[in-house]
DNA sequence: TCCAAGTAGTCAACTTACTTGTCGAAAAGA
DNA sequence: TCTTTTCGACAAGTAAGTTGACTACTTGGA
């Protein structure tokens, strides 16, 4: 279980060690109690700035329930608002706070950072293999995105 | 948030569709209704035939309970037996069964076909290049393994 | 050899992050 | 207009973990 096959074991940990890593830096920068679910919330809310929670849970692929729960919680912890729909008025908008912001700004730099830490000890040129390499993996694969960190 | 940081992104979603797609692969033959946890827990238990449930709690980070739980569920499935401990009369050693190992089997072999696959794609020197990369990015990293699939 | 401390596993209650189901209010299509 | 759909709220249920307390057995030291 650790020749062929080798590279599944691999990713899991990676992945792992990345979500991990990444929250422990969060949690010393002002952004503690943030869970591997609400990044891709604010990803999708840091393009789509009219998002109804609705709308965001179908891009997460949960209920509208969880992803009501979600926004509640994220509202309980500074990093969004509601807000009433322009058009709408059954719905409310999420919109991102400074907060939220500003923690989407830290992951982005700390991400940044890693990969070139990363590329000091493999080689630019060998990260840009790596790089394709998942590209093409993931563009391979079926279906849903749905990345549920 | 798509240049620079976007191996994070690829390495969660590659992890999500390799997962998604080892359990679809795995409900065609024959083992339906795993899930991700035991996928750790057969690798363990398959090199360490004598553990008992709290070492494999220890391994997997959760608790006894936690570890109780999830070998009552394998017992049920028909992946593990609990056997008398061979020198401590208060503990039972959990053995994988035929059928235990049957799906240890298949989970190696469908990776090796994965591997395979994407080898064809993006070539076997990248592939090693993958490998190495990955290997680098996870023992450079701090701590604990538990990658909770 | 006995006793205190530690450990394996169980039972019970609670927490978290979801789920399904139902509903009122508003919107949208025929 | 009238029917159907959709947004969000409320309620209850489920799955997979948690902490805490307990019994049965083991172990190591006085």
């Amino acid at each position: 279980m650790s020749d062929r096959g080798e590279i599944a074991v691999l990713l899991a940990t990676a992945y792992r060690v990345m979500v991990d890593d990444l929250h422990r830096h969060l949690a010393t920068v002002g952004h503690a109690g943030l869970r591997p679910a609400h990044g891709f919330a604010f990803q999708y809310l840091s393009r789509h700035p009219t998002a109804t929670a609705v709308e965001l849970g179908a891009h997460l692929g949960v209920t509208k329930q969880a992803a009501t729960q979600l926004v509640d919680e994220l509202t309980r912890l500074g990093y969004v608002t509601r807000e009433a729909h322009p058009t709408d008025r059954r719905a409310r908008t999420v919109r991102l706070t400074e907060r939220g912001w500003d923690c989407i700004e830290k992951v982005v730099a700390y991400w940044a950072q890693a990969e070139r830490r990363w590329a000091e000890t493999v080689g630019a040129d060998r990260l840009t293999v790596v790089r394709d390499a998942l590209r093409a993996y993931v563009a391979d694969a079926p279906g849903g995105l749905r990345p549920t960190w």
